[in-house]
Order: structure tokens, then C-alpha cells, then sequence
DNA sequence: CGGGGGGTTGAAAACCGTCAACCCAGGTGG
DNA sequence: CCACCTGGGTTGACGGTTTTCAACCCCCCG
């Protein structure tokens, strides 16, 4: 139901494999443009796609600046948002050869590229590594659990409060006694991780400012004035 | 949106570490009465408890026979079901030391019991079983993420319909073009699975069944006519 | 200055949840 | 043997919440 605890730079080596340029494909999409890069740090502006849904698999990401959304585009056109992943995250770990979703920059963000060949080198070659690499996919399912648990909520309210307590529960910066959350992703990004949309997101986060549960300086910051009353609200109906 | 592939007896290798009775603490529950054997192999009855929310995670199961559900209470007292676990389905694997939700067997069930110290072991001793126990976590993730697809969806038929479908993807029995589907769960379970109330679940197989996409022989059984417009109530709308 | 993307708010309609009644099968006990 | 009870399931009516459709605002940028 909350944040899970985050678990910065697991993947340290450095990874000098080759560079496949089909890991960008964008179709109709935006590109990564610097796909000539040594390195294996890439950097990517808002609404870049990192990968599509069905590209073969052949690299692991670590988020390490920004945000990322992973998301698939329904039959009926609808955008549905897995999850988002913040420094420290891994994107793209799966057990088939291709990737089961699409990933995007929401803003400016930058990732650390692991081929999937050095994944599994370093899995047989040490042994603590792969238990690593096994602890970072249950804690994703731990954070996929609750935001399951936080769809199958009946009320918009709920859903709402959820989101924002976990987005709180990552941010360091206070004020006071409130805790102050950037939202780098859009109400239509907030609507389509929640199953709602955009004019039940913007209602639900204005009454909750008119109840004085939040304060919103800006439409992209929120202040959290009482995590009690927000937990309570995304716990109770 | 569909059934993940079937991935049966993956782990093969028994297991006779130590058995710690603490691990069926039942509560108010039912629980499992053969707590007194010495193999790993388990049996439940209907309802009964494998573990709790908070029990220290000291072992997996595989699901052998029948189908365990992971579950939550939340705060206000609903049910929220997680997961059916079905035969080959690995159960409570999780990062920290304790399980972070209950285990419980939907009807007769029977499992395998693994402890998390001979897992560990058998990851430093053979890399290619940490690849496989690495592989079955992300195919969680991927299952996860269907379900979660289903619980963005907006309307109550569509999430049956994939529901349904999930069941009829893992079911063999064919009558004609027919598929099969057993419901060893309750219409309370599937609506606890779908965020939706145990009437609207209801009413909506009713539907399905008024408007010839499925028959009901049976409470417990359904007949899928035709995937094909099922799929479509699926995906669309 | 005009246009577009993102956000907010209002009114009406559709959908689902709530409350309630009823049915059915199986088990228990008189 | 039958009456009774219980758990599970279905169906109806009503009300509340969310979606839909629409208008409008604001800001940034060409």
C-alpha cells in the first residue's frame, strides 16, 4: 500500500557490450537521439520511448535520473500505465525475449544501459548477484501488489490518496510539518496508472485541497499537509 | 491480457530441511492440519490458511494440485484477492522476512514446501537454478501486470471477459469449438479478484450467457462459445 | 496574436454499488 | 422422511459515483 523502500545503484559494473541502434525503434513515437553513444549512460527527453512492447530484450535499465512509465496502448486505443520507476529502479527485466510493455521518459531522464548478456554472466560468475537481482524483482512485485491493491480500491478518492501517499513516502523535501511531492507526470499520466480519467483526477485533487488535505502551489507540485488524514482516505472506503 | 504460459515443475529437487509448526498459525482461520508430517508435501482443505500477512517468509510452495489465492484485508475489512495460484505456480517468494500478504487454498489443494534456506543454497550452488527461480519471478511480473491491465479497465464485463479468459487460456477441456472452464472459486472470490461486488459479477456472466458468449451448465462451470467476441468485450470498450 | 497542450469546472447520463428479496442445494437434526 | 438452516447465487429497484461531453482558463511558444 506504500512505497517500497528504494534500493539505489544494486547494478554497479559498468557494461562495454555492443550497441544494437534497434533498441530505439520509435515508429510514430519520439526517439533517443544520442544512439551513437560509447557509453553506456543514455539520456532521454520527455516522451522518448526507452523501448516499445515486443522488442527483443536485450537490455536491462537502471533508472538514474527522472522518471520513467512503463505502459501498453489497449485494442481500443486507451493507454494503461504499469508503473512509473524512479532513480534507483530497474526497467525491462522479463522472462521472455521480448519486452511485455512499452517504456517512455516522462521527462527529462537519464538511464544506465546492462546488456542482458552481462546480466547473466554475472549471474553465474557471482553467485550474491543474483540473489540481488532476484530481491529487485520481488520488490517489484511487492510495489506491483500494491498497486494492485490500490486499483481493486473502490473510490476515486482512494485511488488518488494512494498515489500521492507513495510519491510522498519517496520525497525527502518537507516544509514544516508537510511534505512537499513533485508530479513530473501529467493528469492524463496520473489517470491512466489509476484507471481514471483526467477530469476525475483534476476534481478528486482539488477537494482534496479544498479539505485542506493537500495544498497546490503549482498543477506540477503538491504539498502533503497530513499524511494521516491522506492514509486514512486511502485506507478506509 | 492473456494467460501466461504454463511453466510446470520447474523446481524439482526435494527438500527435508527442518519443519517449524509456527508457519500454520491460523488465528481466527482455518488450518492446515498435517502440520505433523515429514515430507514437504502438503494438503489443505477448502479455505485453509498456508500462510499469513506477516509470518516470517521461511519457505515457498509450488502448487501441485488445485489453486491457492494470495489475498489481503484491507482496513475498512474487504477482501482483496492478489492472485490464483494454479498447479506448477510458485507461492511466496518474497524480498524482505515476511510474507506481505495471506496464502490460502481456494478448494482441496495440495503443495510443495521449499525452504528459503535450501533456495538460497541451491543459488550459490548452481547458477542456472537461480536463472529459472529468476525466470518464474518475472513471469509473476507478467501475470501481475495482465492483472493489472484487467483492473484498469472500466467496465465490469470487460474484466470478466478477461478473466474468463485467463481461466479458459489454462483450461484443456474442449466440447466442440467450445472451451471448458471450471470455477473452483466463488462468485464473492471472483469479485474480490476484480474490484467489482459479488452481484455485479453476477449480473454480468448472466449477460454473457443471455447474449450466447458463454453457457452455464453449472454455478461452478462455464463453456466458452466463442473467445473470439469474448476477447473482443476483453479489449474494446 | 493565434494556437495548442494541459488543467479545471459544470451538467447530464451511464454504470456500478447498495439494499433487499428470492431461489436452490446440501447438511443437520427432529 | 421432512423441516429447518445455512451458504452460495441470482435478480430487481434505487442511489451514488464516475464517466462523458462540453465550455472555459492559463501558460508557453511559434
Amino acid at each position: 500500500m506504500t512505497a517500497v523502500a528504494a534500493n539505489h545503484a544494486i547494478l554497479t559494473r559498468s557494461d562495454a557490450a555492443g550497441f544494437e541502434s534497434s533498441l530505439f525503434r520509435g515508429g510514430d513515437h519520439n526517439r533517443a537521439s544520442n544512439a551513437g553513444d560509447h557509453t553506456n549512460a543514455i539520456q532521454l527527453g520527455g516522451r522518448e520511448d526507452l523501448f516499445l512492447e515486443g522488442d527483443e530484450a536485450t537490455h536491462v535499465y537502471e533508472v538514474t535520473e527522472g522518471v520513467v512509465c512503463l505502459y501498453r496502448i489497449m485494442p481500443d486505443g486507451n493507454r494503461h500505465i504499469l508503473a512509473f520507476r524512479f532513480p534507483g529502479d530497474i526497467v525491462g527485466l522479463c522472462s521472455p525475449a521480448t519486452y511485455g510493455y512499452n517504456a517512455q521518459a516522462v521527462g527529462d531522464t537519464r538511464v544506465r544501459r546492462i546488456s542482458r548478456a552481462g546480466l547473466e554472466r554475472m549471474i553465474d560468475e557471482r553467485s550474491d548477484f543474483a540473489r540481488r537481482l532476484l530481491r529487485m524483482a520481488t520488490a517489484e512485485l511487492n510495489a506491483m501488489r500494491d498497486h494492485l491493491t490500490c486499483l481493486a480500491s473502490k473510490s476515486a478518492e482512494a485511488k488518488v490518496a494512494d498515489f500521492l501517499l507513495m510519491l510522498a513516502g519517496r520525497s525527502t523535501a518537507r516544509a514544516g510539518n508537510a511534505v512537499v511531492v513533485n508530479l513530473p507526470m501529467t493528469r492524463t499520466d496520473i489517470g491512466d496508472y489509476l484507471g481514471l480519467t483526467i477530469e476525475t483526477v483534476s476534481r478528486t485533487i482539488s477537494k482534496l485541497r479544498r479539505t485542506g488535505v493537500i495544498d497546490l502551489p503549482r498543477t506540477t507540485q503538491v504539498v502533503v499537509r497530513s499524511t494521516g488524514r491522506l492514509a486514512e482516505l486511502a485506507g478506509a472506503a
